[in-house]
DNA sequence: TCTGGGGTCCTAGGACCC
DNA sequence: TCTGGGGTCCTAGGACCC
């Protein structure tokens, strides 16, 4: 069995919970099981979509995204209930900490599915050995179902785990790629969406084997860089390391929501904003960041959608702060139509520490407008130690004193930088 | 009675600089 | 009348995923 794979390749597993908030419910409470179960958003206003739905309801024809009301209509004994994130969390965290105890390469992707390199758990028994014990093991300590992949790399594991389900556990091959994978059409692919399957379609491709085999140029010019990546994953190219930090760093931290009702009225989004502000400001505390850019997102009634972003010289991460930015950013650009949903992101995320030292510089603006900056530099040598402006105190009197009549130390800096490199 | 909310990554154009 | 070639930063939007 451990001939199954050569020596000095990879093995891969990819984890992937069976309609993980449905089966959380059901571990909750198992009176639920068997029965025709979806989670949805709020089944009062338009919001209500299926979320995730057990197998049973699935039987109905009920699907993800599907509006409340047409999945009612599909099976009118259907159990709605709405989506308890912290419960989901905590099992989430159940599960990748048994899966830990089988390899420290642990990647989650998402609450409920990930990565793992077994290559070098060798010990704990073949491959597919391993996997048979992972999926007992959930099964057992939290009841909840799982599908596993077992391939060379990420991407066959991700299309592997979803071939079987639910309770699958799949193994894909370098030499099954042909018989298995090729297959399928395109637009099966993870990473190939509507978009993309339909460009595909329309340049001859229709299954993976397609896409294996197109002309790289011509997939280049329809697709981009993506193009050629999709063409080297469909012949089972893959290097990705399994890296279990990466999603460790939020890269944005965004609140939306759709509203019970279009709003026309200014005070009111205001409202709205103020809410979305506290959410992303609490979010951002938590992390320990703060954000440097800030966007906002308007849906308007017929559904066109636009985002407007700022970046901000001073890090936020203040309800008000970040609701005065929001503000602006909106007025400017709000055509005045009734709007469906309004959103606010953080993103360009320092962490707090950071930020704080950027803040302290900044604020120093003020008297940068008033003093040279050759006065404003030996008070942040003060302040921060040299190291920090080190920069600045390099440059020759004469350029301190040109820069230092400039109003603002922000800019200041900035050309103290530019200025250097001149010099140099 | 249409179609949520949380993200990531990529592209492309304009401004600006050397 | 004809106008380089990089590079970076900023902004907007699109595609995709769970």
């Amino acid at each position: 069995m451990k001939d199954m794979y050569p020596k000095n390749g990879r093995v891969i597993l990819h984890v992937d919970m069976n309609s993980f908030y449905a089966s959380v419910e059901m571990a909750y409470d198992p009176s639920l099981k068997g029965k025709p179960l979806a989670i949805a958003g709020n089944p009062e206003e338009r919001r209500g979509i299926i979320v995730t739905c057990s197998y049973e309801a699935r039987k109905f024809g009920v699907k993800t995204t599907m509006p409340l009301w047409e999945a009612k209509k599909l099976c009118p004994n259907l159990i709605v209930k709405k989506p308890d994130f912290e419960r989901y969390r905590a099992a989430s965290m159940g599960m990748f900490e048994l899966l830990n105890q089988y390899s420290k390469l642990v990647e989650p992707v998402s609450i409920d599915e990930g990565y793992m390199d077994i290559t070098d758990s060798f010990e704990l028994g073949s491959p597919l050995e391993i996997a048979e014990q992972i999926q007992k093991q959930l099964i057992r300590q939290l009841d909840l179902p799982c599908s596993i992949g077992i391939a060379p790399n990420k991407f066959l594991a991700k299309m592997a785990s979803d071939m079987k389900k639910p309770l699958g556990i799949t193994v894909l091959r370098k030499r099954d790629i042909p018989t298995v994978l090729w297959p399928m059409e395109a637009g099966e692919m993870h990473g190939v969406g509507k978009k993309t399957a339909e460009k595909l379609k329309n340049i001859g491709v229709h299954t993976i084997e397609d896409l294996a085999k197109a002309n790289e140029i011509q997939l280049k010019s329809l697709l981009g860089i993506n193009g050629i990546r999709l063409r080297e994953r469909a012949n089972g190219i893959d290097n990705r390391p399994v890296d279990p930090d990466a999603i460790s760093e939020f890269k944005s931290i965004g609140n939306s929501t759709t509203l019970p009702k279009d709003i026309a009225n200014q005070q009111e989004l205001f409202k709205v904003l103020d809410r979305l502000a506290e959410k992303v400001s609490v979010r951002l505390k938590r992390k320990k960041v703060m954000a440097t850019t800030l966007s906002i997102t308007i849906r308007y009634k017929d559904r066109h959608t636009i985002t407007r972003s700022k970046k901000l010289m001073n890090p936020v991460s203040t309800q008000e702060e970040i609701l005065k930015m929001a503000k602006q950013i909106f007025v400017s650009h709000w055509t005045g139509h009734a709007v469906r949903l309004l959103g606010i992101t953080g993103t360009d995320l320092v962490e707090n520490d950071q930020a704080v030292k950027q803040l302290d510089l900044f604020s120093y603006e003020k008297d940068a407008k008033k003093e040279p900056l050759i006065n404003t530099v030996s008070k942040l040598k003060e302040k921060f130690g040299a190291h920090i402006i080190e920069q600045a105190s390099n440059l020759s009197n004469d350029k301190k004193q040109q820069i230092g009549t400039e109003t603002s130390f922000n800019k200041d800096f900035l050309q103290v930088d530019k200025m250097k490199k001149q010099d140099d």
